[in-house]
DNA sequence: ATCTTCTTTAGAATAATTATAAACAACAAA
DNA sequence: TTTGTTGTTTATAATTATTCTAAAGAAGAT
């Protein structure tokens, strides 16, 4: 649980002033025990939700994206007409529910490490991420 | 290399007419050595190119949607404004060189087995694949 | 208080994809 | 071959996620 002085802090640390539009998708989006995987648009609807108040959608990208920018969020790679973003940015794995649409997290213990034995000349690897479909 | 002949009779056996049009695409798509990654738009602009007349742009979706269905064409999970295809349908990796936008196999060897230990209840695994983003 | 800079917002623009419905082509049955 | 049926192509419109724009508002510094 993370207090709204502490989110004010981070934003400012973060040099992205701590408007009452961050601090509200703060707390929707990192006061939470689990990782959380979403849409913009599930996001933008949670906030009504859960806080009573519209966030307009372009500042609900907005803010998306300067968290993404920031690394405290993570773009998920799957193929959807929405893209997916994780809370838990650290690398990991994921399970994609193709009925569902729904993401879940694999530990890395659950997939093992990955070595990739071949290379390009003049590039080197930025990330190794595994999708494992799930269907019923 | 397949002859115009052959796709035809691959197209009937798939329960799909045989037109100009899907014709042309698989002559594109197929006949190559090598695995071919495109979107819709290369392959609308390639199509143009090689064959000199125009499909309409509905037809491509069609048809590419078509192959998809039909197994002949791997749809490839990434973030991009459009969606990847791949003409190689069997489960393998990816590269994908993040500036150059530009897919690129990897063999099974290049990756090892991937043992997944998770399994989520009434689920089964449809599909596993590795994406590896390169960065220069 | 005042000024500057950043942020929010509604609404417009963009762009990939899908839907529509009329013209057309493939096929099978006369 | 003609004819009728069904599947396909096409131009165009509709849809939808995302980005852009520019004006109003809020935050922070002086
Ligand atoms: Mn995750
Ligand atoms: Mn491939
Ligand atoms: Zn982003
Ligand atoms: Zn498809």
């Amino acid at each position: 649980m993370t207090s709204k002085q502490e989110f004010i802090e981070k934003l400012r640390n973060s040099c992205l002033r701590p408007t009452k539009q961050r601090i509200n998708i703060c707390e929707v989006l990192f006061n939470r025990d689990k990782t959380f995987h979403f849409t913009i648009n599930d996001l933008f609807n949670l906030i009504k939700d859960k806080t009573g108040e519209k966030i307009s959608l372009a500042t609900v990208y907005n803010t998306v994206h300067a968290f993404h920018k920031k690394g405290y969020l993570k773009e998920i790679p799957i193929n959807s007409n929405q893209t997916y973003f994780d809370t838990n940015v650290t690398d990991h794995h994921h399970f994609f529910d193709v009925k569902e649409e729904k993401l879940i997290d694999l530990k890395n213990e659950d997939v093992g490490p990955i070595e990739i034995q071949k290379s390009i000349p003049g590039k080197k690897i930025k990330s190794v991420e595994v999708l494992v479909k799930l269907e019923d």
